[in-house]
DNA sequence: CTATGCTATATAATATAGGATATATGATTT
DNA sequence: AAATCATATATCCTATATTATATAGCATAG
């Protein structure tokens, strides 16, 4: 029998609040009342306070002394700084595991963005072949630093990505285009060889960055 | 008049602990009971649970719920783990920024090395020269997360580095060789040229891996 | 007689409630 | 119009209550 796991309030607030930060539910600069989402999640000020001082050493929450809590903006130059660090950690990291990649992952994955390429509306889909994808090239590192760094930047790509595709609405030729890219990439770790599966990505989060900003120079 | 900042309990907790685990007055694995602590700094346990709880996303503190807090552990794996993630990001920073280092840094720092050089058992001025030569290298990036990754394990590297000199006792030629490799590093610098800083700075920080890895097996 | 499991107690973390404190806002005075 | 003061609001901290975990003692089975 699975041991019951009983988390505190405060990692169960702090998980809940994450969740709606990075799904844009609270969007940038959304202000963040410590006594309203005390009265929300039926607790007290403290476990809130506690969960808001986690999401701001995210980087997903102002704390201003005194003065209170607010979802933090996303500025142009945030969206650059981020897929920099992706391109710099990402492509190392694929490098450097490419050989405990499970090869049986490739080919469900792939059968999924085929799937994609024929029903290119449904980005629940589009979302999770990205994610899953993109994990399968990370997760498998030995070092744990840096798989939490590259965590901790995928979460502040995650919200800027749900809020750029919002607005572009995805244009099926981007999502053909992404199609396109992911096929690539599995083609590449299919052959194991690091010198192909890095241009690849490489490719790809460049790709990534300029579509990202121009849906974000759209939407503002 | 410059405005007086009043950092709040938790912050001035926070900075208080942090210290203390960086400099070993809190080895590793110590236990950090909350009301003892709260005791300590005068205070009650609420801004004491903050601060720890900040320190856990720094990684230098483990926070079992209901159980208590303790400062992590290092183990050898960690050393590895740290000076990979060096070796990634520093060369890299060292070129984006290489442009925007203020030549008349150079100076003062190598005069300072230059007399280390004469009494090496200064270990004061050897810290504070190693720390002050790997800031001018990060220190000048754009990219806020860049910087703020190298921070994060710059604090984790201190704690392994006054943890293994104590056990090494600094031999002379230990200093010498760091020295060294030091004033090649400010002498590509001053050249201007990243192909030159690059391979001096991985040359530097893998024999600090190789130096730090033999201290900390030394010790135990 | 030893080992294992259960129960009662002690200890420490966690959450609540309330009060102290800092900041922002708007009124009043110069 | 600028500055000062009073008031309101929300954060932050303290004190207390609650809850979870560890420890020691006792009972029971092998």
């Amino acid at each position: 029998m699975k041991k019951i796991v009983t988390l505190s309030m405060r990692e169960q607030i702090y998980e809940a609040l994450k969740g709606l930060i990075l799904d844009n539910s609270y969007g940038p600069k959304t202000v963040l009342a410590i006594d309203r989402l005390a009265d929300e999640f039926g607790v007290s000020a403290t476990p809130v306070r506690e969960a808001l001082v986690r999401l701001e050493s995210d980087g997903l929450v102002e704390l201003i002394p005194n003065r209170g809590a607010q979802v933090t903006d996303i500025r142009e130059e945030d969206v650059r700084y981020i897929w920099e660090m992706r391109l710099l950690l990402e492509p190392y990291a694929a490098r450097m595991s490419l050989d405990l990649v499970d090869q049986l992952e490739l080919a469900p994955l792939e059968a999924d963005i085929h799937r994609l390429a024929s029903m290119p509306n449904d980005t629940g889909l589009y979302v999770s072949t990205d994610i899953r994808l993109h994990e399968m090239l990370y997760l498998h590192v030995h070092n744990e630093l840096l798989k939490d760094s590259i965590r901790r930047i995928h979460q502040m790509a995650r919200r800027i990505r749900f809020f750029a595709e919002h607005s572009t609405n995805l244009h099926e030729k981007v999502i053909n285009e992404v199609i396109e890219e992911h096929l690539d990439i599995i083609g590449a770790v299919r052959s194991g060889n690091p010198d192909l599966v890095e241009p690849a990505l490489r490719h790809h989060l460049a790709n990534g960055e300029k579509r990202t900003l121009s849906a974000l120079r759209l939407e503002r």
